[in-house]
DNA sequence: CACAATTACATTGCATGCAATTTGTTTTAT
DNA sequence: ATAAAACAAATTGCATGCAATGTAATTGTG
């Protein structure tokens, strides 16, 4: 007979290996960022500048999937740390620009490692993290 | 030639759409547990106790991968809401027994549909979703 | 037995995340 | 042209997560 509680059980449910991998690899970043005074949420916002350059709060917002609640108060610790600029935009006074500073393009080189050394931490094959990777980018994708 | 920042794009790295779908997912939830009353930690903690009536902090900490820092005042909050209580082991007073309440017991019926109603949202095959799910706890049991 | 080391939980402090609301700006519709 | 609607950030309030520290109970050791 079913048990109409089995979805129910934490082990049925895909959210949560989910939840815990993520807080876990993020918990595994931490002394590499540590070392480049960076958060995790801090370390991402930098990928995107390093990519771009410059971006507007809405596009960075689009791009890591956070609003400006969480956005605005990260971006005032990168300026007071010298790593970026904030400035309206002429054109619309609506829209900040966030730009990347020199100092804020050195720290870069310091980070380039980061990924190297994350590598090691994932115990997947290389097909198998091609394969999650495609698996949660069709998710994100969907959502 | 290589681009020696490769490793640093957000589209190279694994960690990313982790942390973004979990997220998502979570963010997906909320309007079903808030009709519960639960947030979503309270309610895979809920999930636990749903299937062992009662844990003591540190085994429901190793099943949900999260501290007493995280534990304490989540459970004080659903002590206060009547689902569970909270009393120290005779045999060992530095453990913190956590029961689940009739009424605690109650709230599985209503939240036996939020699992229907999630997977609905997810688009991915149901092959994908064992896929996905088998490599996650993989990489979860080697972090 | 005495006491140092462990252990389990609680507390504190900081950084998210996010919903909801507010503020200021721009666009749209009349 | 102007009021309403839409838009982009900022602000507020709440609930995590987690490292670091504190506290009380238990265990291990000489």
């Amino acid at each position: 007979m079913e048990d109409k509680y089995a979805g129910l059980k934490l082990g049925n449910q895909l959210c949560f290996p989910l939840y815990a991998c993520s807080r876990e690899i993020v918990k595994k970043y931490k002394p590499y960022l540590d070392e480049l005074d960076l958060t995790y949420t801090q370390y991402i916002t930098m990928m995107v500048l390093w990519e771009r350059g410059q971006i507007n709060v809405k596009e960075l917002g689009e791009c890591l999937y956070l609003d400006s609640g969480t956005l605005t108060p990260l971006l005032k610790k990168l300026e007071t740390k010298g790593w970026v600029t904030r400035q309206r935009a002429k054109e619309d006074e609506r829209v900040l620009i966030v730009t990347l500073t020199d100092k804020g393009r050195e720290l870069r080189d310091k980070a380039a490692v980061v990924p190297e050394k994350m590598s090691c931490c994932v115990k997947l094959s290389p097909d198998e993290v091609k394969t999650l990777y495609t698996l949660l980018y069709k998710m994100l994708g969907d959502i």
